[in-house]
DNA sequence: TTTATTTACGAAACCGGTTTCGTAGAAAAC
DNA sequence: GTTTTCTACGAAACCGGTTTCGTAAATAAA
């Protein structure tokens, strides 16, 4: 049953109606040039044939595939499915389909899909970086081959194109501020990346609500992520043993809630009256954990329907470019148990 | 910049070398055909001019697409992005490209996608089927034109192909028989599906536990979250409000653990002391939820990548059939404070 | 030495559509 | 009534590879 050749293709459909084989191609795409009468006959066979084109013929003749693809750092991450869940229901409705890559936040993963697409398998891209991306050759090379681009949460600003992001400075602004407020004086922050412009630009949220409030900042304030898991959650432990431990910790992205949690149950230190803690996560059991996670919650879903929206009318106009912007989609402040107040 | 023409050929290649297109073609996909030292000629060039195949001319002469497609409900669950993330570590490592379509739980979209995918757009396909998805002339149709697919976590079962489960007859039944054993007598089923073979398994499981301990099964027994989440969570909220309140709730699927939580939080309910609460799910927050839940996780990340294996195996070899059979990997129990023992 | 293989490559058909261009006949404009 | 413009369609080139098949030269077998 394998491998079967013979599919219905378009020059039989021909033979049957006596029609040529453009004529019903143009049909089947609705073309102005046929009549509805024949329109109609051909779709009628189309029908009771079940014929459904070849999609690699059509796209090599006509040059582009009706694909996107959407390369992120991973899938097991609340924010990146439920983005994948909003680029998904305008591919749905626009009758494009979804190449999906994840990187892993390798960079050599990420320049090699890159470089893949530059062969033409999909008509444009969206793309969250992955943390070791800290240089664009291998998206300017994409976009210089015409194929566009929009970048969603993880960007690159040096790329001229449009981005999708969260209000990753205000939010971290607006959540520290919210700690301090409780009367917290040793805020840390737990960074995932150095690099990434969400990271730093959360940091410098942080930062202006320390500085606002007269508290200093010192690299002390900070623990970042980036290793070997195991040893972050150690230095984390340690972290909160030590002397000047911290009265509230930031989380700069999900995943690393958990471990706050985690070492704060080991150390048996309550959160928040030892410890508050406030994270950027899209979970949606947040509201149960103990004690329930005061978030920073992105519009995920939204964000990528944004994105893919906005890379879809690219593809649909024929001389419609990427303006150099940032849509800022703003995130929502949930408080609860996790800090006071 | 866009719609850049004069991508580099092929036939750009071999002009260039003084070589046919054939060779060139041969010559890339290292035929035995070709000479070594050709061979490093046309790699040295295809290094320098940087060149990468159409891969839509490729699959259309080749009648292959390196491509397979993956189906399934949803993407916000912690089980079918795992599963993602298996599938997806094997087609990256084997060179295969992965296209994602949600049903959202539809049978019409299920349809209209595999009735697609009858065009060759995906050499084989991973299909996890939607709730509504009782009948196969869809799947079977798509099979007999000779593009294998097979089944992960929510299959078919009169489908005559492979199929990738958990043991979930066995842990639902040893899940209600560790409630029994603390003392519950009054366990309530949370069903997603009357319709699912995974959700009769695990029902059937649950009911041989009953039956086992002398405990009687009624349709009192069983919720279905089928409709409406608002009405489906009130109906949960006045079964725990009733006289003949449960002791103990098993949910079948891990988005129904939410609203038990949820529910108990309105009434004041204590978990375990009130009702204990085991749930199948995959979510990484388990641990930390309050109280941590005591969970049937089902290993998804090997699912996924045992499934995606499996097909591509079948689509290396020239004729390897997809056996029809299931293949069972173990879901583990792990007990928490939100059931007793 | 002659014949049979093997090796390495090219020509051309092919994959299944799309697109360009040309044109007969009908309708519209002059 | 003649010229111009549409309308509706077909022929053929094309998209960019793959595959089949044929063959000259090199090598092995007889």
């Amino acid at each position: 049953m394998k491998q079967q050749r013979n599919n219905l293709t378009i020059k039989m459909l021909a033979k049957e109606l006596g029609l040529s084989v453009s004529t019903i191609s143009k049909a089947i795409r609705d073309s102005h040039e046929i009549s509805n009468e024949t329109k109609q006959r051909v779709n009628a066979l189309v029908e009771e044939l079940d014929y459904v084109p070849n999609p690699y013929a059509s796209s090599l003749g006509s040059r582009n595939s009706k694909t996107i693809g959407v390369v992120l750092p991973e899938v097991t991450d609340s924010f990146f499915a439920q983005a994948i869940n909003g680029i998904e229901s305008v591919a749905q409705e626009k009758g494009y389909h979804v190449l999906i890559y994840l990187t892993h936040e390798s960079f050599e993963r990420e320049k090699k899909i890159l470089k893949d697409f530059e062969s033409g398998r999909v008509d444009g891209v969206l793309l969250s970086i992955s943390k070791e991306t800290t240089e664009s050759n291998h998206i300017d090379a994409l976009m210089n081959k015409g194929i566009p681009l929009v970048f969603f949460d993880r960007v690159l600003e040096e790329v001229a194109t449009t981005k999708i992001t969260t209000n990753d400075y205000d939010s971290a602004y607006m959540a520290t501020t919210h700690l301090i407020k409780n009367g917290c004086k040793k805020i840390l922050f737990l960074s995932f990346s150095d690099s990434l412009s969400i990271s730093q630009k959360r940091l410098n949220g942080y930062k202006k609500a320390l500085l606002e409030n007269q508290l200093k900042f010192t690299d002390n304030n900070i623990l970042s992520f980036n290793n070997d898991a195991k040893k972050d959650y150690l230095r984390l432990k340690k972290k909160l043993q030590s002397p000047k431990r911290p009265d509230a910790i930031v989380a700069s992205v999900e995943k690393l809630a958990l471990p706050v949690y985690q070492a704060c149950e080991e150390l048996q230190f309550r959160i928040p009256d030892n410890v508050q803690v406030i994270s950027f996560s899209n979970v949606d059991t947040a509201a149960f954990l103990n004690p329930p996670l005061t978030t920073i919650t992105q519009p995920a879903f939204e964000m990528g329907k944004a994105a893919a929206a906005l890379l879809v009318k690219v593809l649909g106009r024929k001389n419609f470019e990427l303006v150099n912007e940032e849509i800022i989609i703003d995130a929502t402040l949930v408080f609860r148990k996790s800090t006071k107040g």
